[in-house]
DNA sequence: AACCTTTATGACTATAGCCGCATAAAGGAC
DNA sequence: GTCCTTTATGCGGCTATAGTCATAAAGGTT
């Protein structure tokens, strides 16, 4: 008997896809990591990571609509706060990936007398 | 004292960032549902997904060299295999956030008398 | 009211990458 | 050798989206 896996919906994929879409990008990676810092509001992140305002402004907006960032209004400023671990959680397991593909690549080195 | 968290490097993020990318298209996340069905060759996975063979053999020349597939030639023929369980785990921990945020929004519905 | 500060967004350019078409490369059958 | 089958890849069009500039919107101060 053929081994069985359930194949996901094809509605399915697109929504991994379009999430996986979102973690695509080093800019709105290293706002979660910033925000996992603490609280900010704009002009924090702007001087932490040198990007422009406008493009934190966007990106945080992309991670907001993903529900992985919210905000609450301070006056007139937006104090921006991570809301979610599992990006954490997600980059973890890469990172464990990354790692074990290093030191297979260092043993197939070693190998070689 | 503020909390503190490891930053990861430039370096890391645009690593994970590549890695994301690379799930960040339903085509190969289709083709690697796929390949998790058993090794196949490209022509099977024309027959699975209706997709052309330039892109198939495109796609899954990405995956390889991200050591997600492997390949072993059989004459004329190149039989691909998925070569790692970490997409699925993603996927299941992106699931799992998915259903909860259904549940939310529908509690919140619910909250309406 | 006017004015300033902070953030969100419309308009735009530039770039990355998907996807198909055509072709090359490699192996098998004859 | 020729011919066929199967897969990989160069080329080009097209779409999506990152990133910038300018502007709007919203709140605060005076």
């Amino acid at each position: 008997m053929a081994p069985v896996g359930s194949k996901p919906s094809p509605q399915l994929l697109e929504e991994f896809s379009q999430f996986f879409r979102l973690l695509s990008e080093p800019a709105r990676l290293r706002l979660l990591c910033e925000l996992k810092q603490g609280p900010q509001d704009v002009a924090a992140l702007i001087e932490a990571t040198g990007y422009s305002q406008s493009h934190i402004s966007r990106q945080l907006g992309h991670l907001q609509r993903a529900g992985l960032v919210r905000c609450e209004r301070d006056g007139v400023r937006t104090i921006w706060s991570a809301a979610d671990d599992l990006v954490e959680d997600l980059c973890n397991l890469v990172q464990k990936r990354f790692k074990h593909r290093l030191e297979l690549q260092l043993k197939q080195l070693q190998a070689i007398p």
